[in-house]
DNA sequence: CATGAATGAGGGTTCATTCAT
DNA sequence: GATGAATGAACCCTCATTCAT
């Protein structure tokens, strides 16, 4: 099936996809995405009411997208010790094919410094989908383990997803991979000790 | 000394100080700019050739101005180890206090993709200077304490690093302070283990 | 009958007889009408050639609302000489009700240069109509008077006519009431002397 | 001196009074503005914040113009009542020569319904203006007459100032002189009893 | 060295209308 | 007869930059 014969919103949110993640939110132009996109531009706002509301389109289908990415990585590990850690990996590999253009959400974050935006909603919520997954990944991790954690499990959360969040604008600051190594050694050791 | 006493320069770099920060890069117009700077147009141009090196040159004020901070709250606290967690007591302080506006020069890569730019050199450089400040703080600690890191200390320094990114990108995102907390206490582990 | 069991043609009139009028010709879109009348596009299209015979429809069915209104008002006064300085009263009213919008032909001829235009010919039409009534309450007048006026009479109905046009758009453009009230005593003068 | 000659913002100024008086405001793009006054987009916003401020300064401009046109027809006339009545003279002869497009102030206050905002104003200024010329004139018809005026002589600049409106929305409205004569008529006979 | 005027490309958005179904 | 999708021109406005003075 050729580009063009898919229907008009998919083609602008694959647009956007791309756009969006490559340039930023506001180095991309309404007109280069509906030229990209091959649409008119009032049928380009007949499907967004405005950028804005595209923004938060794309979020969500690159929300969808990414968690995809990562839980079919991390599903591909033999034990739970390493579905947690393979986070880490998966970050490694993603990070290394994209250029090192980092999270989609915390780029477009920094953009739009009003927290109380439709945006930035979508941003959080992502966030909030990440840890609950990294939260399950550990409670695994402690239910086959001998010894349980000496530590509040919700703090081992948090801590691990504050190193995956440093380890990606880490890394994508530096366009380079041993922050990404850092953090998972770090996890590592904050897990078994 | 009044504002409008100041020479040009000094003024358009205070006014890409409060602007660039908190609106964003492409956010600021240069018109808003020489319009707040109280600086004709020209003369704006007459100091820095582009806006892109205008950034430059906030970025490196501000690379200034935020390390000042940090190390006159660090050099505040009694004991080494203090010292290295008090980067997490400076970054809480800070970041309740920008509105969770978060680092000034992870925003500006957010923007900038490109990686070999002048502009995306100074954030490096930053995060370089940032991460020599932690790895002196570390080797403080190591001096002091009785039994030395089990591991080689490079690695811990880019653990600690890695944390920091994290726990100001986190807060950023939440609009909260946990993330710090949780960042500190990872660190507190990982020096101490 | 609730508003969406009526056919969609009425229900189109009747959102441009209250957008058209509170918000001008150019100013409201079809957009706004179709989605204000909960109608489809092309439906609208179906019943209205264009945007301009929406508005040739619109001030045909606001004729006949207006004529309604002045002549149900006008009608209730006791003798003759108080029905024509009635006119006045009912635009003291309606004025007052309507916001000092004005009146809704003009108001459109205003937007419209071209004098041999669909629009333009509608808005002599009512014109004319208002015209006609004049004479003929002044022939009223006539009739119940002793003495016959000394002017001819289409002469008469051309300055009543003038005074009511004066008296709606400075009313209009002043948001007050006294130039109808000017207008009337001076209807009255004319009419005795 | 040709028109290119002239500074951007007077440019500017004569394609407004020539567009905005036969098109309309809405109906008259920025782009045919800057394209008629050969001018850059970008030299059009440095000299008028936004086209509802050079509506503002085409008001102001129309006004002088207009003014200046009246005071100069009417004082060509002989008597005190001469120059009274020669108001309606002059719109006789206005309204012939601008094919009958009739009151810059009322068309623009037609396509603006909000009565609190810069260009309405701009219109209530300009008909206090001609309303108080009314008033001169009245006074010095008063000064010179035998007997003085039965009525107060606000009410009657009030009736005048009613009839001058009707007579231009009137004539306007049917593209015909009749309506001025009619209130050159009217306002002889109450100016006279 | 400092200035205000001027630029043209592009920003995001809305317009009245037509089309295949 | 009724529909939702699609159109491209036009809308008002801002951008970073250059120029003559």
């Amino acid at each position: 099936m050729s580009e063009i014969e898919k229907n008009p919103r998919q083609r602008i949110i694959e647009t956007a996809l791309r756009l969006f993640y490559q340039q930023g939110f506001r180095a991309t132009g309404i007109n280069q995405i509906i030229a990209e996109s091959n649409v008119a531009k009032a049928t380009f706002y007949n499907h967004f009411p405005s950028k804005e509301q595209l923004c938060v389109a794309y979020l969500q289908a690159r929300h969808t997208i990414w968690m995809d990415w990562l839980k079919k990585s991390v599903d591909s590990r033999p034990t739970p010790l390493a579905r947690l850690l393979g986070i880490f990996d998966f970050i490694r590999d993603w990070m290394s094919n994209c250029d090192f253009r980092g999270c989609a959400f915390l780029n477009i974050a920094s953009e739009i410094p009003c927290l109380d935006s439709d945006i930035r909603n979508e941003v959080v919520r992502h966030k909030d989908s990440l840890k609950g997954y990294i939260s399950r990944l550990l409670a695994e991790v402690e239910d086959s383990g001998t010894t349980p954690l000496d530590t509040d499990r919700q703090q081992i959360v948090d801590m691990l997803y504050v190193l995956v969040e440093g380890a990606i604008v880490a890394s994508q600051n530096y366009g380079q991979i041993w922050p990404i190594d850092a953090a998972r050694q770090a996890a590592d050791r904050l897990v078994k000790h």
